[in-house]
DNA sequence: TCTATAATTGATACAAAGTATCATTTATAA
DNA sequence: TTATAAATGATACTTTGTATCAATTATAGA
């Protein structure tokens, strides 16, 4: 998984340093929608001596070659979301903040229209849907 | 428009102060996008006195309410779009950062599979389609 | 393999964005 | 008109993100 990310950075040329390395290996084997300073955490168990801006500078790396995207999950900081083929969807519970993904998505004749109508070369997508999850939803009822 | 939002405030039992009213005229008026500080100079050349917390409190609140949602655009700060019937979706340039809104999506049939497979009542979603504009590629080929 | 070079790093310091608190003010219901 | 709880705004603060620069390191080419 992080060896597609990291032959990625190498075809685009862009160095395959320890530090990448052991971030994109956290990356692709934590849980996702992690915080820049979450990551650091994560990564430095692994490694301690990477530094913040490191982890900061590779994520927005990870964001200009399109494989990341922050997105808003309620508090300041931006969460990652890894760019699977070009795409993420999840749901979030507006509830209780929970979120899960899916895979599936129909988007491919809206991809090709919107591509052709504004004149943009459509690279990827996020769909977010928003929405009150079971659990929350009995926990409203009940009151 | 300012005054939909408005309802819905004091349908839901929140109080309309004058404030509130101001930060709705603004967000209504202006053109959307904005980070809560650019909303904050905005409110303040109407009407000065308004604070910087009540428009973050009041930005809050809207995404509370699933009226607003805040939605990354390169810089650090979140920019807040409204949910206008619950969705919002959007074109950003990866190259030149330029967003292009649009209306119609074809995510009905989504919604509700979605809704079913994981038990959510979903209540609105964010599209956001990547890609490169005609400009951006256009200098892109010119190198 | 070794070396030159430019990319990358991490420490530091800083700026910007967001949050907590609390006395004061104000919209609303009665 | 008044009592009350909601909302405000000033202040101080924490967190998140950015700029800078000397030191380090991955890579291409000898």
């Amino acid at each position: 998984m992080s060896d597609d990310l990291a032959r990625i950075l190498t075809a685009r040329g862009y160095r395959l340093t320890a530090a990448r390395r052991v971030i994109l290996d956290t990356l692709s084997e934590s849980g996702e929608h992690l915080t820049a300073d979450e990551l650091t955490e994560q990564v430095r168990q692994r490694s301690t001596a990477i530094g913040r801006m490191t982890v900061y500078r590779t994520l927005d790396l990870l964001c200009d070659l399109g494989l990341m995207r922050p997105v808003y999950q309620g508090t300041g900081a931006a969460h990652y979301v890894l760019m699977r083929d070009g795409h993420h969807h999840h749901l979030i519970c507006t509830g209780c903040g929970r979120v899960v993904e899916f895979d599936e998505c129909a988007l491919d004749e809206a991809h090709e229209k919107i591509a052709r109508r504004f004149g943009f070369e459509v690279e990827g997508h996020l769909l977010e849907f928003y929405g009150v999850c079971e659990v929350c939803r009995s926990k409203a009822a009940a009151n």
